[in-house]
Formats: C-alpha cells, structure tokens, sequence
DNA sequence: TAATTGTATACCGCATAAGTATACTTTATA
DNA sequence: TATAAAGTATACTTATGCGGTATACAATTA
C-alpha cells in the first residue's frame, strides 16, 4: 500500500521545476543535486514523464527539461499514473482471472475496494501543481 | 500502490466467518477450499488476525477458528492493519531520515500524501463486515 | 568535430511477497 | 491413555519487483 520511491521523486521533481518561469529548460543533474536523487535513475522517471507529456525533453548541448504545460494543469494523479500506470490498489481490480471466487457470486470486497480506490483517484485530482507550489511558502 | 494478497486473503476470510451464527468455529481446511487460498498460507494469516484480537483459535480436534466480536464491529481497516501493520502510503510519512529534502523547508508532498493517506484510512474504517455481509445478497 | 546533453536497453542486487516444509503443542475422544 | 485432528512456530524457498547502474547511442550546439 505505498507509492514507490520512483513517483516520490517524479513528484519533487515536477514541484521543482513548477517553481521556475514556465518555459524554462533545466538539466536533470542539477534537479538531482538538488532533489537528492540519483542521477541515472532521474532521467529514467523523466522519461516517463515526458512521454506522458507532462514535461518536455531536449537533448544535447544546454539541453534539459521544461514542464509542457502549466503547473495549475498538472495533477499528482497525473504524475502518480505516469510513473506507476493506472492505480490498481488490488489484482483482482484489473484482472478477474485473480478473483479467488472467480465471479462465482456478487463479490462486495471487490465492490468496496473499488470505491475506496475510486476516492484515492479522486483525492489525487485535487492536487495540482500550483497549489502544491503556493503551500510551501 | 496495492494491497498485498495477503490482506485480501484475510478480508475474504473474515467475511467468511461474519456469515456464520456468531461464536461458531470452523477448522482453517473449510476456509481454505471456500474461499481458494492455500492452505498453510491461511493458517499463517489467520495467526496474524487472532494477534490482532480479530479472531479467537482453538486447537486440537475440533479446533478452528470463530470471530472475536461481531462483524459490524469489524472494520476493514483492522483486517488491513493486522496484515499489513500501520497504513503508510510513503516512507516519508512514517521515516522521517528517507525524507529527500531532509526536512530542509516545509514539504507540500509529505502534508499532501498524509492527507491522502487520512482519507485513505477513514474510507477502511467506513466499512465493517456486517455491511459487507449484506452488500452480497 | 568534440563536448554536452538526453535516450534506449539491458543488467544487477536486494528486499519483500507468496507460498511450502518440518517439527511441535494442544485437545477431544475412543 | 494413546492417537488423530486440529492450530503454532519457525525456517525455508522461489519468484517478482524495486531501486539503481552500466553501456552504447543519438541529437544538438559551439
């Protein structure tokens, strides 16, 4: 029942850069040093990011990441699905075949796991990275 | 972000027992077949939840297993807790040295994700098992 | 054309999850 | 009072996934 290390850091990060002018390219060694994240293992998250189109990639020389769209537009579901894929708090969630009653009657610790992840989602969709930036003052 | 196999094990067990005149004891075998867990599994979840004042045992012949209190006075977030120990949805949150900012300025995402977890925990209390029990008719 | 950035992929080591095995204790009952 | 039927305790196994590294590569700028 916890979020990896990796969506951890995924969140610091895209908090990190929600705190520059929008737009601005920065190099993940310096979000490393500064978020206390190992370097190889960032630019593996931040990859992730940037094909979930959360943040925006450039390489070679000066090259960086910016966030792709406004702070205020980017929830911690978002961030959280990005890294981790949609939230499943339980296997029989996504995949029937592990339902150790297979569907044999109406299953309310199926039900009720489902809405309690359904509240988690909800929850995550509150946050966004505007908010996140204007509570650290 | 999932619940461990387990706790659902242990969930589907414990609404076994709630559909069962209170104080009846059935042997750990009848739960295994019903509900499709292996054995001895069971039987080390079924200590955990009788350490947790869930459950009583009785051993020797004609030994098993009966609730401790009654099922409306059972809630989800006793069975999860008995498996699983305290809810925590980051190590941040209970390890304050895993902290990637060494608690260097005030943290929105540690205050954020203990909000989650809060609404995560009062959710599990919602739902005791003679609910459940009755979802399924 | 060389230095600086990110990309892609594969790998590693460890911790934890899920399950099994073995030896033991308690209890009812024949 | 012995024996079979239950749970207990502990240690082991096996598989998976997490957190992190390494190596080779591609793009970009100066």
């Amino acid at each position: 029942m916890k979020l990896n290390q990796a969506t951890d850091y995924a969140i610091r990060s895209v908090l990190h850069l929600s705190g520059l002018p929008f737009g601005q390219v920065v190099e993940a060694k310096l979000i490393a040093e500064e978020e206390n994240i190992p370097m190889r293992f960032l630019l593996k998250i931040m990859r992730l990011l940037t094909q979930a189109g959360i943040v925006e990639s450039y390489r070679g020389v000066n090259g960086g990441y910016a966030l792709a769209r406004n702070p205020s537009e980017i929830t911690m579901l978002d961030v959280v699905e990005a890294i981790e894929g949609p939230i499943a708090i339980n296997r029989c969630l996504i995949a029937p075949e592990y339902c150790s009653k297979n569907f044999s009657e109406h299953c309310p610790v199926h039900e009720a796991l489902f809405e309690l992840q359904q509240s988690m989602v909800e929850h995550l969709k509150q946050y966004n990275f505007q908010m996140l930036r204007e509570r650290m003052k």
